[in-house]
DNA sequence: ATGTCCGTTTCCAACGGA
């Protein structure tokens, strides 16, 4: 069985890299982020056409998370119990405005494929270290851990993967230069706990396990000839549970996905599990 | 040159988000 992640940075500007790929890579199961678009104006046909099922929820143009299936798809929630909400930002301030509930985005969707519970999730950017959305980042993570580790509590034999764009570099050898991310996201001391907490819970990364040399990137900026430089930075990630992790035999980075014109700023991710 | 890209709108140019 092939599980793949990716984000895909809009699913319709994609769609039939998305299709080719299946197809080429011979995949089970695609999780995708950033799909970029509502449920309505989901692109499903393609991937009907080619043998697969689709689960999404995209509720405006950002974020949006989608599963996509040849061996079923059960069981569908749009959100993780206890997942926080984001507080609507006020125009004029630019801060959040606490009178307005929280909104539930699009950034986590799980479904039961072959056997395999998978979550495709889309961790909060952050932005700036004294930005709200950056609290929201750790409140997130933090959620999704007590929540993870009630599934193992639940069913220790579960196999459970978590996949998708975490937004955290979790060593420095996961960007070409650390001291370029001093004052910046994705490689604080916080965010590095917060995702840790995944491991704490009970659950083994998996592309570090298979995969451990230093900067194998996920990501390259669309800025600043990242890529050509290769100025990349490893945020793309796949928890597995212990049942998932034993039976994991590989997992690849498409480098490759990143090369040419309409490619998206992050390569996939593929787990290769046995039956 | 913030060496880019996406989707949206106050709509074909500017902006937010990444």
């Amino acid at each position: 069985m092939r599980i793949a992640s990716w984000n895909i940075n809009s699913v319709r500007s994609r769609i039939d890299r998305a299709v080719d790929l299946l197809v080429r890579e011979d995949l089970d199961v695609l999780a995708l982020q950033e799909t970029k678009v509502k449920d309505e104006a989901f692109p499903a046909e393609p991937f009907r056409e080619a043998g697969y099922e689709v689960a999404h929820t995209g509720l405006s143009q950002w974020n949006g998370v989608a599963i996509v299936s040849r061996v079923g798809i059960e069981h569908v929630e749009t959100a993780f119990a206890g997942q926080p909400g984001y507080g609507a930002p006020a125009p004029a301030e630019g801060e959040l405005d606490l009178s307005e509930p929280a909104v539930l985005e699009a950034r986590a969707i799980g479904a039961t494929c072959g056997g395999v519970r998978v979550w495709s999730l889309y961790v909060p950017n952050g932005r700036e270290v004294d930005h709200p959305h950056y609290a929201y980042k750790l409140d997130w993570l933090a959620a999704l851990r007590e929540t993870a580790g009630t599934w193992l509590a639940d069913d220790p034999d579960a196999k459970i993967a978590l996949v998708g764009d975490w937004n955290v570099a979790p060593l420095d050898t996961d960007v070409w230069d650390p001291g370029f991310f001093v004052g910046k996201t994705h490689l604080t001391p916080p965010e590095r706990a917060a995702f840790a907490g995944l491991a704490d819970a009970g659950y083994t990364e998996l592309s570090r396990k298979f995969l451990p040399a230093e900067h194998t990137y996920t990501y390259w900026d669309y800025q600043r000839l990242r890529f050509p430089r290769n100025e990349g930075m490893r945020i793309d990630f796949a928890y597995a549970s212990p049942a998932l992790a034993a039976a994991t035999t590989g997992v690849t980075i498409l480098r490759n996905e990143r090369k040419g014109k309409g490619a998206s700023d992050h390569v996939p991710v593929i787990l290769d599990i046995d039956a």
